[in-house]
DNA sequence: TCATCTATTGACAACAGGTCTATAGATAAA
DNA sequence: TTTATCTATAGACCTGTTGTCAATAGATGA
């Protein structure tokens, strides 16, 4: 089968630099939150959490969810039958809950640390 | 000249993940647009930016503030007669408070996102 | 048949930073 | 005098996360 035209016609945007650590694991654990989806699914779900989402490669998603399987916060299958090629789904383990939460507190924290240089650098610099 | 005795008998805690990246830089720079500082003191100023500030290991000062020269966003230059051993001193060019300024609406972007991630993570788990 | 879109897998490469070794000057303690 | 401790710097090796690219596949449209 040829490869997609996107590597010889189009030449994707360059991904966003790295923001944050570990931010993609905890957007695609809250997608799962309310239900299963697939991988390319939750990829087309992180515009919503990130600027230039479309940006990012698909393939980051899968690694992504693998470990995290492994990791036991998530558990994969085989999606029913639909058109097109096959879909792998994922559903949030309690364990990828708890995870999840987590990470919240983790972030809040990070959060307060930009707010804290923020303020600092606006008293500095006025 | 003998080691320290840090890595016989004392462990130094392990560092914390990192969260942000890039984090230390701006922080760095900011810590140099009021006055000229040596290395080791700017890792003495992160305790007023970062937790468990004290985890971090110095030779990372020193690499990052080589990079920083090499991008131009500081001078460095050895610092007057003090007691104790010899100091490098380092000062923030135009550039480098360019370069803050861009970093800092970088960091105001990441918070907002971070933001709007918790946002939607309580709203789906109430 | 080829192009395009949806969809997944995996290996190699790159980057940021963590860890550990080494060194040095001054002072205090043994 | 020697050793311990604190302040201070430099560098190499290692690790963890993620970016890039190649490959593949089913369905549909041109």
């Amino acid at each position: 089968m040829r490869h997609q035209g996107k590597r010889h016609g189009q030449r994707r945007k360059a991904a966003p630099k790295r923001r944050i650590t570990g931010f993609l694991q905890p957007i695609f654990l809250l997608q799962l939150y309310s239900q299963d989806r697939h991988g390319y699914d939750l990829l087309q779900g992180l515009e919503e959490f990130i600027s230039d989402a479309e940006t990012y490669d698909p393939s980051i998603i899968y690694r992504i969810m693998r470990e995290m399987e492994s990791n036991g916060w998530v558990n994969s299958y085989e999606g029913t039958v639909s058109r097109g090629p096959r879909r792998r789904m994922y559903s949030l383990t309690l364990e990828g809950k708890e995870q999840l939460s987590r990470w919240m507190i983790d972030l809040q924290k990070t959060k307060d640390e930009i707010d804290n240089l923020l303020t600092v650098f606006r008293q500095q610099t006025t």
